[in-house]
RNA sequence: GGGCCCGUAGCUCAGCGGUAGAGCAGCGGACUUUUAAUCCGAGUGUCGCGGGUUCGAUCCCCGCCGGGCCCCCCA
């Protein structure tokens, strides 16, 4: 740049300035992306072996010390990093001007024997070495890292290389989610796909995304759920389903609330309510202990112990505990003062009686539910595709999984009599008409289906990110995500 | 959508009416076992954006943009 011109920025004069080093190396010959790096093993590999070893490593150069004739760097592979040394009296004088034109950032790959230094150190005692990839930007800084949230969000690469932790825990769901896989697999279900645009979103109560196909000319939703599909595979005669699929809901965002996040469900024939209990026990207990190596785990303060068997808690009991008797308020129009009375400022006359004890409930007793426990009983009302209880059909089949204030797990007698289903249909088009927009919408094809005959089924479900964060004692559900959802710049 | 807070160098942060600083990184130099290496030297900025007040605004006021936390809500 001309010593004239009104100054760039700083990272415009580095980024200048590493350009200028990557010429000079292609001056002297020297590939500055080559494409391999032959015979290399990681650094956690090469730590295991004894001094005096040969041994040929790569990585990014994360910390640079020189020392006139002598200079130490880290080298950080995916396995960890390991200190080399550059001596000019073992490369050579000529070599060793090289390292001018290296920067931290860039990858090296160096061969040379182990030694331990004087401060104890391993160390590889370089003898030869290549660049691999210059790099043009400046990493973080090295003591403090990244703190901006927002950079931590949207350069997820950098966050991870300032921080390898952010890679860990990516790394630690991969073998969560493969665990699931592998039980699953283990106990006879079959992994499906299905669709994920859809013309009626169904399964959740939700706020479905838009979307258009072009020859088709159409509109369709993004899924919401899994749900109905596996229901209808149900009805086509598979007995054991699962899929871990994507899904999509527009609504707010929070630390414990993504836009599309990954979805477990499984769709399980002749079995019930109870054997649902154990299978989901016997689920969690195999891919939290084979994930963390404990079923005892914390969340903030929370101890979470998730050694089978779970206690129960019963819905209506629940509310009872908080004064609230629910058969005493069979209608909306009886439950709404009861909610405005417990401040939830959108109760409003119009709602219906199941959002309401939803909203009662998110706000009074679900933050008290902390131990890992089984939730039971709902009311029909909020539950418009489980199976009543036999003797009380004011009541559903229904478990869900309640951990340190949170759902981490739903599952039910899926209900299978396709002319109550069509009138939960209908209660939940006329909450829509009232202006619900998370009710059901009305799934004809759905139905048909159930009138040919769905065996008795139980089906379960869980967010895999928010019962991950809560593992991982996340503070945020983001963080448990590679590229969580941002505005986009400008 | 409501409340509170934040935005200054590539990164981490000071400064808060008188036209901007440190550490790291980078640049030049010394140093052949360092550990946030050390030492010497020079440089580094649309102080998020746009208005307003003022002789003068990074600083005060208003608006906007982006972000965070809390409340509300969907897992």
């Amino acid at each position: 740049m001309a010593p004239d011109e009104p100054s760039a920025s700083r990272l415009e004069e580095i980024r200048a300035g590493r350009i200028q080093k990557l010429a000079k190396l292609r001056e002297l010959g020297i590939d500055p992306y080559p494409t391999t790096f032959a015979g290399r093993e990681d650094t956690a590999a090469a730590r295991e072996k004894p001094i005096d070893t040969p041994v040929r490593i790569a990585g990014r150069i994360v910390l640079w010390r020189r020392h006139g004739g002598s200079t130490f760097a880290q080298l950080r592979d995916e396995s960890g990093q390991l200190q080399i040394q550059l001596r000019r009296d073992v490369v050579g004088e000529e070599k060793y001007e090289l390292i001018k034109l290296l920067d931290i950032g860039d990858f090296l790959g160096v061969s040379g024997k182990l030694f331990t230094t004087k401060t104890g150190e391993l160390t590889v005692g370089v003898e030869e070495f290549s660049i691999l990839t210059k790099a043009l930007r400046p990493l973080p800084e090295k003591w403090h890292g990244l703190t901006d949230p927002e950079i931590i969000v949207r350069k997820r690469h950098l966050a991870m290389i300032a921080d390898p932790s952010v890679a860990e825990v990516l790394k630690q769901r991969a073998g969560f989610v493969r665990r699931m896989r592998t039980f699953l697999d283990g106990e006879g279900f079959i992994e499906v796909a299905t669709p994920v645009l859809e013309s009626v979103p169904g399964g959740a109560d939700a706020e479905p995304f838009t979307t258009h196909h072009n020859s088709l000319d159409t509109d369709f939703y993004l899924r919401i759920s899994l749900e109905l599909a596996h229901k209808r595979l149900i009805v086509g005669g598979l007995e054991r389903v699962y899929e871990i699929g994507r899904v999509f809901r527009n609504e707010g965002l929070s630390r414990e609330h993504l836009q599309d996040y990954d979805l477990l469900e499984f769709y399980w024939a002749y079995a019930d309510l109870e054997a649902l209990k154990q299978l989901v026990q016997r689920f969690y207990a195999s891919i939290i202990e084979g994930t963390f190596g404990t079923l005892k785990l914390r969340y903030g303060d929370d101890e979470l112990d998730f050694t089978p068997p779970w206690p129960e808690s019963d819905y209506f009991d629940l509310f009872r505990g908080i004064g609230i008797d629910l058969p005493e308020y069979p209608t909306a129009e009886a439950l709404l003062p009861i909610a405005q009375k417990h401040g939830l400022r959108e109760a409003a006359p119009g709602i219906g009686r199941g959002r309401l004890i939803d909203m009662i409930y998110k706000k009074e007793i679900r933050p008290t539910l902390i131990r890992p426990q089984f939730l039971v009983g709902h009311p029909v009302d909020i539950s418009p595709l489980a199976k009543r209880e036999a003797d009380d059909p004011s009541r559903v089949q229904r478990l869900q999984v309640l951990m340190a204030g949170s759902e981490v797990g739903n599952g039910f007698a899926e209900l299978n009599d396709p002319l109550d289903q069509r009138e939960r249909f209908e209660e939940q088009q006329r909450l829509r008409e009232g202006g619900d927009k998370e009710a059901h919408m009305f799934d004809e094809e759905f139905l048909e289906a159930l009138e040919y005959g769905m065996p008795p089924t139980a089906g379960f479900g869980v967010s895999i990110e928010r019962f991950f964060m809560y593992l991982t004692n996340s503070p945020s559900i983001r963080d448990v995500v590679a590229f969580p959802l941002t505005r986009p710049l400008e």
